[in-house]
DNA sequence: AAGACTTTTTCTGTAAAATAGAAAAAGTCT
DNA sequence: AGACTTTTTCTATTTTACAGAAAAAGTCTT
């Protein structure tokens, strides 16, 4: 299993976050939020559409009911392998944290 | 400050971790316990280059004692601005995996 | 001292991902 | 019908990832 870039694991993780309310112009807000960037229109549908094509994500048209206005949306949810490669992503990041204590402290206080 | 890729974090920790064994074959080493994956000479070489004209590694000559054959190595250091993404980083991640403990659950049990 | 040997670095080309934003699409409202 | 709203599609450019051959800079052998 190949590992992930950071901007899909983020943007698996703000679909797991959003849940029913994962709209790609959610999921940039979202973004926003803890990035504390906004990202270009592009920056966020390109790797939404890569993750969906790599089997991570799913997507559902949605029906745009009498409430809102605006072109209909897609919603998007997590797959099951995309649960996997996030556990993966997190143990390396883990892995790669696992540092001498002096060195976690010098990182802190910086 | 702009966030750095998986990689130039791992590179930069990888650093960290070795500290006046932080020569480049080593990094590539290290790299490899980390993730299970062998990199090619220039997937090593060239995001550290990058890191150091980015000003998040510096770079020393070291020359060859009697004791070695081969090239003469280049020994990497992070500066204080290495240090400081790093923490940014650590920070970002720590943001992006706030999630519903049933989703976090979800992930464990995948 | 010349040439074989060892190890690292330099270099460069290709593929993939990040970034940006204009234009198109698909609805609702008046 | 046409204006309006909001999302999506599309595509071009820059940056990063990836790969490995060739060059470089030493030591060792004879």
């Amino acid at each position: 299993m190949t590992p992930i870039t950071r901007t899909e694991e983020m943007l698996l993780l703000m679909v797991c976050k959003l849940q029913d309310e994962a709209y790609a112009m959610q999921i940039r807000e979202e973004v926003q939020k803890v990035t504390g960037k906004l990202y270009s229109i592009g920056g966020i549908y390109v790797p939404l559409d890569r993750l969906v094509h790599k089997g991570y994500l799913e997507m559902q048209d949605i029906e745009t009911s009498a409430d809102r206005m605006g072109r209909p949306r897609r919603k998007f949810s997590v797959t099951s392998a995309g649960l996997s490669i996030l556990k993966e992503t997190q143990l390396m990041e883990k892995a790669m944290w696992d540092l001498p204590k002096s060195v976690l402290e010098k990182i802190k206080l910086v």
